[in-house]
Order: C-alpha cells, then sequence, then structure tokens
DNA sequence: ATGCCTGCGGTTCGCAGA
C-alpha cells in the first residue's frame, strides 16, 4: 500500500503534472492540499479515468483538499471538527478525511492542510493556526481510541526540527519554525502518534518545499514541512518513507514535492 | 528593508503563500 501526500497549489494549474506523476507512481492513496476550487471545478472526470475513486473538500480561491483512492469511500467526512469553543465558524476547507477497508483491515484517512500562520503578530493569522493544531489535538485523540490504523498526511506547515531547513537562525520567528508552534506539533506527536520520515528514513536536511522565489530550488535552500503522522497500528506496517524531488524539475512546478509512504500488509 | 515567483480574481493590481 502507497500512499502520497502533496500540496499541489492549484489542481487545474497543475493537473497535467499531477496526471503525468500519478501514472509514474502508481499510489493507492493520494492526500492533495491546495487545490484552490470549488467542488465542481475540481477535474474528477480525469483523476477519475486514471483509475482513482475521488473525495474532494473544497473552496474558492485559497485552501481546498481532497482525497484519491483506489479502492472505495467507506466513510467521507469534510471538515475538523470544532472544539472547546474553536473552529465554530470555519469555513476554510482545510480537512479531509476517508476511511477504506483493504483486506481485513480498516485504515483511516486524513488530507491535512495546516495553516501558514504568518505574520505571527496577528491573531487571525497565528492566532487560527495554534487553534486549528489545538481542534486537530483533540480530533487526533479521539481517532486513537479506535485503535485502528490512522494516518494523518498532509501540509503542516510546520519545521520539525533544525535539521528540517536549510537555514535555522533566518527562520526562528516565522510562524512555520518558532518554539511554540514547534511544540504545538509536538504536542499532536505525544498523543502517540509516528512522525513516517523521522521513523524510517531521517536524512538530515531533506525537504519538501522549495520558495519560487530567490533561486531557492536550484540552491536547495528548501524546509521539510509535508508530513505522514501514524498510530501504533499503522506505524507497524510502515517499511518506507520517501520524499519524491523529481516534480519540481519539471515544467510549472508546485513549490511543494510529493512525499510517500509505503505500508505492509 | 523589500522583492524576488506563482496562482487567483478580476481587471492590469492586491492578496496569499511559506
Amino acid at each position: 500500500m502507497k500512499i502520497a501526500t502533496w500540496n499541489v497549489n492549484s489542481i487545474k494549474a497543475r493537473l497535467p503534472l499531477v496526471k503525468k506523476w500519478l501514472e509514474l507512481q502508481d499510489p493507492d492513496i493520494v492526500c492533495l492540499q491546495e487545490l484552490k476550487c470549488v467542488n465542481e471545478a475540481f477535474p474528477l472526470s480525469e483523476i477519475e479515468d486514471l483509475g482513482y475513486n475521488v473525495a474532494v473538500h473544497g473552496q474558492k480561491t485559497y485552501n481546498g483538499v481532497a482525497v484519491l483512492s483506489k479502492l472505495p469511500f467507506d466513510e467521507v467526512n469534510v471538515g475538523l471538527p470544532a472544539s472547546e469553543g474553536r473552529g465554530e465558524d470555519d469555513e476554510q476547507a482545510r480537512y479531509l478525511e476517508v476511511v477504506v477497508t483493504q483486506g481485513e483491515t480498516v485504515l483511516r484517512v486524513a488530507s491535512i492542510y495546516l495553516p501558514n500562520g504568518n505574520p505571527v503578530d496577528d491573531p487571525k493569522k497565528y492566532g487560527y493556526k495554534l487553534d486549528w493544531m489545538e481542534r486537530l489535538y483533540h480530533h487526533a485523540r479521539e481517532l486513537l481510541a479506535y485503535e485502528e490504523p490512522l494516518v494523518l498526511a498532509g501540509d503542516y506547515n510546520i519545521i520539525p526540527t533544525e535539521n528540517d531547513v536549510w537555514n535555522p537562525e533566518s527562520w526562528s520567528e516565522d510562524a512555520l519554525f518558532r518554539p511554540q508552534s514547534r511544540a504545538a506539533f509536538r504536542k499532536i506527536l505525544n498523543l502517540g502518534l509516528t512522525e513516517a520520515y523521522s521513523a524510517v528514513n531521517g536524512q538530515s536536511h531533506n525537504y519538501s518545499f522549495w520558495d519560487y522565489t530567490k533561486g531557492a530550488w536550484p540552491k536547495d535552500h528548501g524546509i521539510r514541512i509535508d508530513h505522514f503522522l501514524l498510530s501504533a497500528q499503522a506505524a507497524d506496517r510502515l517499511v518506507t518513507c520517501e520524499i519524491d524531488r523529481l516534480p519540481r524539475g519539471w515544467e510549472r512546478p508546485s513549490d511543494h514535492v510529493p512525499v510517500l509512504i509505503g505500508l505492509k500488509a
């Protein structure tokens, strides 16, 4: 079972690359982020023609997440639940969760687009990010109680450690790297989730995002912000976690590249 | 210190991204 996550930065602009990459890698499940379109505008038939069932949670202009799956969906849950008064009026499309059955195994997979949070002095930005992470903490805790394989995959907009950024000093106060952000991420991990890349790969300074500007890609000035968080039942099956840099060098790329995990049966 | 790119919406510039 091969599962991928990819922030495509507009599914409409990226469709040729996405199709090319799906045919190349042939993943079983794909979590997409930053669709930048409403549900009706998602190129449904073009993806279905490649053999995928599609669940979409879109939004005009911004955000938007999807899950593509070769297995049919047993369940599709749209949106991150509100908790403790946070997120009651949240209209941003950043979370989509599905359940599929593989043989005897029930697998729950979520596509996550965690808020960026910059600038940190704006409560509507950084406060929203921290609130969203608190909601994710509570929801993950509820899902972990099922004691089933759970895969929370996506663009977390969190640089976990100084080994995941080309120049830690210049990022120290950024919403993606400041201590408060990383602590909120660790709080989620400490529920008992395994960060797949660190668990089975762990190569330092291997990035999943490079800014379009400043020659970041050719200079390899990147950050690792796209992650898989796994329940114990999923982590027991984890074999590989790879970052696929190839599509960053293609024509008209996303600024993120796909990350993949391999799970054994 | 700012913009650099890119995509979108909607009009040729502003916002957001990270």
